[in-house]
DNA sequence: TGAGTATATTCTTATCTTCGAATATACTAA
DNA sequence: TTAGTATATTCGAAGATAAGAATATACTCA
């Protein structure tokens, strides 16, 4: 089990693998839009949308239903957007951490200007 | 900022969009492994290992420390493994609502049996 | 120094991913 | 039915990734 526990993440992982898809996860987090509308606020082509969209639905992170002429997207599962809360914490530790670096290497060379020569 | 943070995201994604890797990563989760243990408790080849162990780096996911001889390598922040939890959780409730869609369709067709034609 | 061990890098080949362009499908309204 | 709108699929090119084989680097010990 633990191997197809493992092919699972990895599949979620590889549907994130992507600028756009994130932007997709992320506009839907309060709730379903149709692709329309993601198209419309993402600012891509029509086919390149659908087909992220393809991916999300064949990694099982979004789910979509028909309504009349439109197809209406909703994430599978709230999992998903905690996951991307977790990282977004971690980026801005990692952030403050090399900021606090830099301010450290600063104090221990005070002579040193910008744009001094090495 | 937004756009970078996606960028991140992805990268962080990208890292673990491998079942090869999320086994690294699990190995990892209790502490440090030198990079020789890694490849012992995966059984794949030392240059694969290598690889693998080069993304995890590039994507700022483990962080290595050289000891003589060895490298050993480390999760560079406990938040990864909490995203790895939540999936956990995540497969698990996926896996329960998959087994009682089968017990609903087992319910409403009581008459079907294993083999009958289509 | 030289031999041996641990790990990393480079190269090649096969396979995936991404994008845009073109086309297809499904639905609505007249 | 036909025209129009919303969305999906297919195809081809460019680039990225994965694996094994061969080789290189860094370290230890004698």
């Amino acid at each position: 089990m633990t191997d197809a526990l493992r092919q699972f993440k990895s599949q979620i992982f590889q549907g994130l693998a992507n600028p756009t898809r994130i932007a997709i996860v992320e506009l839907l987090r309060t709730g379903e839009l149709s692709a329309g509308t993601l198209i419309a606020k993402l600012g891509i082509e029509q086919a390149n949308a659908s087909q992220h969209l393809a991916v999300l639905r064949a990694k099982q992170i979004v789910v979509s239903r028909k309504v009349g002429n439109q197809v209406y997207y909703l994430i599978r599962d709230q999992a998903l957007i905690e996951v991307l809360d977790i990282l977004r914490r971690y980026f801005y530790a990692q952030l403050n951490s090399t900021v606090n670096m830099l301010k450290e290497v600063a104090r221990e060379a005070p002579k040193s200007r910008a744009g001094a020569r090495r």
